[in-house]
DNA sequence: CGCGGCTTTGATGTTCATCAAGTAAAGTGG
DNA sequence: CCACTTTACTTGATGAACATCAAAGCCGCG
């Protein structure tokens, strides 16, 4: 094996390479590019023509579309572990999705031949893609349904809940997401995601300062976003 | 071969096993059960195991989910060809939904344990699954966000057009779903469902018979569910 | 310093869910 | 087959949830 090759040691092998070795590995290894992104920046375009596999090795990204008139619709936030390339490279050859990168960002980029063509040697590779994208496909729909049927202050509170406890494993953290992308994710406008928020202060469960939340009293805030 | 085996007639073959031959096939073959449902029978219950790999010969299913107050909601309707074995067959051990008939149907069923095996050894048919997969996931995630960007009226309407043109191929058929299901199927209330076919019809837009359906004025209708 | 974007709050009107009540259709048991 | 019950469908009236509009403060940036 290629012995310059630090795949091997990355923390994410075990992701999709697990049963990778020698030739494969090498040939992942050496074709591979790491990119960086900072806070802001664009990583994917809607609409063009999707040539690698791409995933997140580190920072947080959100994947976005433009519905018909125009304004963003987040589908879904993504961290590392999460499977960023999207569901669509295996069955379309453009994107119908944009990612872009919350917080810097460092991507790992494979070519789509060679996932392609270790794949069909590969069974089991297959089979693990198979996994990790039925699980992210699932993640968004289920989430989207839950959702659907909650009140505005209900969306709000399952968004906070999010980040508190899936990417900051914190009672305080700094909202990655402006008002209005917090707005375009849970379909709601920027003036009653405001809205509830400043509810949830007078209410004294969350303290605000800008962007950093202060989530005080956890427990209602969990309720409201089951019931509410 | 196995003189006895269909599945080389099968017009389904080319789905997910065009590059499948001999043993391979044999093991599908004698391994696969089709079966039989009425309109309104259960196919498949959320929360029970997976042991089988399930897809649509003929007929029309819904697939839905209970959310948390009990209520159903529907995720997608699905005609032959299309995927039907759900997204989480290859992630997860439990269904997260369930499938009914709405026209009598016919599933052709094969042991996940079968597919696993043939698909680790024959790396193109898993990546032909991905691929159909990811379409099936694609088109679940974006009807679900363009449904969201609609006001009642355009869901309606987007629901009346799908039948006439993706399941019927006609201007005038009868509808499968209840409109407590449309309801359930475009997140509104089924009086407002009502209400909406009401206008149409008062409009002149459609004819309403009942369940059957008969869109005068499709462009009208088109426009509605672009727009509304 | 001024401009544009982000945030916040209030006032207003529209869309929609809920409630109520009635009709039609479809299954159920004698 | 008919009375009976249940389920689906339909319409109207009401109020709640929410979007839109308007205005002002704030902050970063050229």
């Amino acid at each position: 094996m290629d012995p310059s090759c630090t795949c091997e040691l990355c923390e994410l092998k075990g992701l999709f390479f697990e049963n990778l070795e020698g030739d494969q590995l090498d040939m992942i290894c050496s074709g591979k590019v790491e990119k960086e992104f900072s806070q802001g920046e664009s990583i994917i375009k809607e609409g063009t023509m999707i040539k690698d596999f791409v995933y997140l090795k580190s920072g947080l990204v959100k994947l976005f579309r433009s519905d018909s008139s125009g304004k963003e619709q987040i589908i879904s936030i993504s961290k590392p572990f999460d499977y960023v390339s999207l569901l669509s490279v295996f069955s379309n050859d453009q994107y119908n999705y944009s990612v872009s990168a919350l917080e810097d960002s460092v991507t790992c980029n494979i070519k789509m031949e060679d996932i392609r063509s270790i794949a069909s040697d590969n069974g089991n590779l297959a089979l693990n893609l198979l996994k990790r994208m039925s699980k992210v496909a699932d993640k968004i729909i289920l989430d989207s349904l839950a959702i659907r049927t909650k009140h505005l202050r209900g969306r709000v509170a399952f968004l906070l809940i999010y980040f508190s406890q899936d990417v900051y494993f914190s009672s305080e953290f700094d909202l990655p997401l402006s008002r209005k992308e917090m707005a375009e994710y849970v379909g709601m406008t920027t003036e009653n995601v405001i809205r509830s928020l400043s509810e949830f202060r007078r209410d004294g469960i969350l303290k605000i300062y800008g962007k950093t939340i202060h989530i005080v009293n956890m427990d209602t805030l969990k309720s409201i976003a089951e019931f509410g």
